[in-house]
RNA sequence: GGAGGGAUCGCAUAGUCUGGCCGAGUGCACCCGCCUCGAAAGCGGGAGUCCCGCAAGGGACCGGGGGUUCGAAUCCCCCUCCCUCCGCCA
């Protein structure tokens, strides 16, 4: 959520931000006047409780005789601050709803344009060439059994698939491997639930705006999450930090589900779009002024990763149009997929500010003033299936089989993969 | 799944039976003084979170939500979480 005391005191600086991400002038406007609404209503609804908890105590400390009049004077008070509280909580049910729908301000670095207008920062590696023509991940995976579609389809349908054998262990390896790499960058290992209740996936921003992506339980109403961020963020939800308590590093390693609806037709081949993967992902809890400088280490601890697998990638600075709610400012990295001739997103690295922090109420105490809101990022470490389907593309030999990046060797144990 | 016990201001607790003098006492921890060469102990003082307000000030918060009442930490209902015991179980 955007806070409401810059909307109210600059609003023209706030319009023209959101301006940016397509949110109209009078959509805008909309808020100020629900905002100073229920400014309005508060006022009156504490006034006119104040009155009424004065009477109450008069009778409490009145004489038995002098009570009766007083307690059918307090009556009246009693509807007046009961209709006024009716009202606010309409107002407010109004301003929530309203305020959930409004995406965060963009950075003003974010580049404007939509999706597609994303700014290449730079390439980084070698583009791989090849004497053969070169193979995609699902054959060279499939033919060595590595990956079963047909039997992923079988029993669970469409973009779900099983990770056989060297499949499974290589995914075992690259997590341990981009764990230890966040790790030895100070970040907490959490294997999170990824079961939660509405409020975590409100608090962090999905829900209400991409509920149309998200797995819901039937009859337990539990959200499956799309990505571990959900589960690291509200894991502080409702805290109060010490200044020194951070920055407070996690990568987490999950499942990752996501229903992948409007998206029919689009990257059906193998599992770069499935609706369960795994994923390795760092979070990070900071002060306001160090956002920025957090998000260019997590964005580095990300690059160290693919580096190490001398894998060939790009960095671009997303779009104000292409940046979820919760993001103020993204880098996707790309990497080189040569089965589809092009450049493809493996991670992302959102600083969301304080937007998730404000829905969460995750603070920091301040000796003296008030209490400051955290700033929260997130990136990808390691996304499982697409840093497979990078890894044995790019590291792919004529034979079919796969050189194993020198970093991954000691987790894998082997130096080539797939060999008849 | 069955039976019972709990949730109070950082931690531990009092208050709940008998509604008002309780936004709330006490101990520990914490902060500031005094004392001391310095510390401990002792003594004195301070200190929760959120909202409205320029301020003065006002309001909300005793796990969450509803209800009764002039008035709820306290009475009633629902929910969540934790603990103990029984059953089942990877």
């Amino acid at each position: 959520m955007i806070d409401p005391r810059l909307l109210r005191e600059e609003p023209d600086t706030v319009a023209a931000a959101l301006a940016r991400r397509g949110v109209d002038a009078a959509e805008v406007q909309r808020l100020r006047d629900l905002d100073e609404h229920r400014r309005a209503l508060i006022a009156e609804v504490d006034a006119a409780r104040a009155e009424q908890k004065s009477a109450s105590q008069a009778i409490g400390k009145a004489t038995p005789d002098e009570r009766g009049a007083l307690i059918d004077a307090a009556g009246e008070l009693k509807q007046r601050v009961a209709d006024l509280e009716e009202r606010l909580e309409a107002t407010t049910r109004d301003y929530d709803a309203a305020f959930a729908a409004v995406p965060n301000l963009p950075h003003p670095d974010a580049p404007d344009g939509d999706e597609g207008d994303g700014v290449v920062l730079r390439h980084v590696g070698q583009r791989p060439s090849f004497d053969h023509e070169p193979r995609d991940h699902v054959e060279l995976l499939e033919t060595p059994g590595a990956l079963d579609l047909a039997r992923g389809a079988k029993v669970s349908g469409a973009r779900f698939a099983y990770l056989v054998g060297d499949g499974a262990l290589l995914e075992l390896a690259l997590v341990r491997y981009a764990l230890d790499v966040a790790m030895a960058h100070g970040h907490i290992p959490v294997i999170p639930p990824v079961l939660v209740r509405e409020q975590a996936m409100y608090g962090t921003g999905f829900l209400p705006t991409d509920e149309q992506q998200i797995f819901l339980t039937r009859d337990d109403d539990y959200y499956l999450v799309g990505t571990s961020e959900v589960p690291l963020a509200a894991m502080h939800a409702d805290e109060l930090f010490d200044a020194d308590d951070l920055p407070l590093r996690y990568v987490g390693y999950s499942p990752c589900f996501r229903r992948e609806a409007g998206s029919h037709g689009k990257d059906t081949r193998g599992i770069f779009r499935v609706h369960q993967f795994e994923k390795v992902e760092m979070f990070a809890f900071t002060h306001p002024d160090e956002s920025s400088a957090e998000h260019e280490r997590l964005l580095a601890i990300e690059e160290e990763i693919l580096a190490g697998l001398e894998l060939h990638y790009r960095v671009v600075d997303i779009p104000v149009g292409d940046l979820g709610a919760s993001a103020a400012r993204k880098f996707d990295i790309e990497a080189w997929l040569p089965g589809q001739d092009d450049y493809r997103e493996v991670t992302s690295c959102s600083n969301t500010t304080d937007y998730q922090a404000r829905r969460l109420k995750t603070r920091i105490r301040v000796a003296d003033g008030d209490n400051l809101l955290v700033h929260t990022l997130n990136g990808t470490a390691l996304p499982v299936q697409r840093t497979i389907i990078a890894l044995v593309e790019q590291h792919q030999r004529a034979d079919g089989s796969v050189t194993v990046p020198e970093a991954l060797r000691p987790y894998l144990g082997r130096e080539v993969l797939f060999q008849a």
